[in-house]
RNA sequence: GGAGGGGUUCCCGAGUGGCCAAAGGGAACAGACUGUAAAUCUGUCGUCGUGAGACUUCGGAGGUUCAAAUCCUCCCCCCUCCA
């Protein structure tokens, strides 16, 4: 293995883990963040490709949306097909065929996802496999290791995703743990994954103080950058945003933010406003294949019947190839008929909807105007944002 | 012509005296989905009524019974085999 890493160090581009600032307007952030297999602009949005795949896109479909970085996760890839596996084949960048960054999940959302299956210890957590029910131990220092034998851009260290309704007790205790867990995977690899970036995860539930004691227990510590986890776990919109804005600006200035499995446009929006950086969400892709499409006058759902004789575009003012090529009522059609053309369109409008929505912030950050941007994209989702998505 | 099987709510298909407006699928219609065990899940699905409930349905027409999709009679139609 060693062999292997020391060819994937030699191969990385140099700068990585570094975070430069291009602009701020308000507490929304506008910068750049190196990595080894190249640059990403904030703020970003990252399609999920969990087992190394966004689900019904190639890599192809992907550079032609602008994606830049996309997500994998650790727990996935180490079961099926196996992170040794990935790493005979050169690395999840080569075995995938993606040349851009890639960030991979650590498996603490599936610690408590998959929570029926999982023991949690000091040590680490004890799961049974979802496919076949073996036994198997993840701990803060073999988390890091999978991610290594991956070639990931962005690693996150182990933690735990606390389910929403814990007490304060227990929410403290999980902190405390998380937060040994981070401390571990760091100084288990101090330098000898220098190019493979390392973020922390801040937890504390839904305690103001908790979340504030979480991330001053690790922003003293050599992280390449931090997340906020632990949020839309189940929460009302306004306790969700209560905390988004409470604990975003208690994290350091100079490192990346990301606020993980988040979310809704409106959710994204106001991440940004509250200084976040990057995200990431099954969202897009997962309600493309569940008919539900995300377009510049609010989320509509393909499905209706209401569009069986509509021949306009799906989104007017979107450039997508979908939108560009199709028809709603074609569209429609190939839903209702369940063809798989449905799922690679309607993942590449969707995903094309919440790329241009950070790319818009970006360049609304740099030239000042955030805030008219956000007043917009409240007024396309007036439900969510009366129910307390339009703090700020 | 002979022997047998069958016609159920949009479709397929359970149901052979009351617990049946009728299982289960499908279709249709609507909704949900936030670090993906998700091409998944939920609801509605005879008519009227917010509701209790009322009314009309199981090929057709009669009949038996307190009570019939279910039993009897006749009729119509479909399928299989034999001639």
């Amino acid at each position: 293995m060693q062999e292997y890493y020391d060819k994937m160090t030699a191969q990385a581009r140099p700068h990585a883990g570094r975070f430069t600032l291009n602009a701020t307007d308000g507490a929304a952030r506008a910068g750049v963040l190196d990595t080894a297999h190249g640059s990403i602009e904030t703020p970003i949005f990252m399609p999920v490709g969990t087992v190394g795949s966004v689900k019904a896109l190639a890599p192809d479909d992907l550079h032609a949306l602008g994606a830049q970085i996309i997500l994998g996760n650790t727990y996935h890839l180490y079961l099926r097909p196996n992170d040794k596996l990935i790493a005979r084949r050169g690395g999840l960048h080569t075995f995938s065929a993606w040349d851009k960054p890639i960030l991979t999940d650590s498996g603490g959302f599936q610690v408590f996802s998959l929570s029926s299956l999982r023991k949690i210890s000091e040590q680490g957590v004890e799961f049974r496999s979802h496919l076949d029910g073996s036994k198997h131990v993840f701990t803060p220092e073999n988390v890091v290791e999978i991610q290594r034998n991956l070639n990931s851009d962005i690693m996150m260290v182990l933690d735990e995703c606390v389910p929403y309704g814990a007490d304060y007790a227990y929410t403290e205790k999980s902190l405390e743990l998380t937060t040994r867990w981070a401390l571990r995977a760091r100084q288990a690899y101090p330098q000898g994954c220098a190019h493979n970036l390392l973020f922390a995860i801040t937890q504390g539930g839904f305690f103001k103080d908790l979340r504030a004691r979480s991330i001053a227990a690790l922003v003293d510590h050599d992280f390449d950058g931090f997340a906020i986890g632990g949020l839309s776990v189940g929460e009302s919109k306004a306790e969700m945003m209560t905390h988004l804005y409470h604990a975003t600006p208690l994290l350091p200035a100079a490192k990346a933010r990301y606020l993980m499995g988040v979310g809704t446009p409106l959710d994204i929006i106001n991440g940004i406003c509250a200084g976040i950086d990057m995200f990431d969400c099954v969202l897009p892709t997962r309600n493309a294949r569940n008919g539900t499409l995300y377009t510049s006058l609010g989320k509509i759902n393909i499905k209706r019947k209401e569009y069986a004789e509509d021949d306009g575009p799906l989104d007017p003012q979107c450039q997508c190839y979908t939108c560009r090529t199709f028809s709603r009522a074609y569209l429609r059609h190939l839903y209702t008929s369940k063809e798989l053309l449905a799922f690679r369109l309607n993942s590449l409008h969707n995903l094309t909807y919440f790329l241009s929505l950070v790319r818009e912030a970006r360049e609304s950050i740099m030239q000042g105007r955030f805030h008219a941007l956000k007043r917009h994209i409240e007024s396309l989702y007036p439900e969510e944002a009366a129910a307390g998505g339009a703090i700020g």
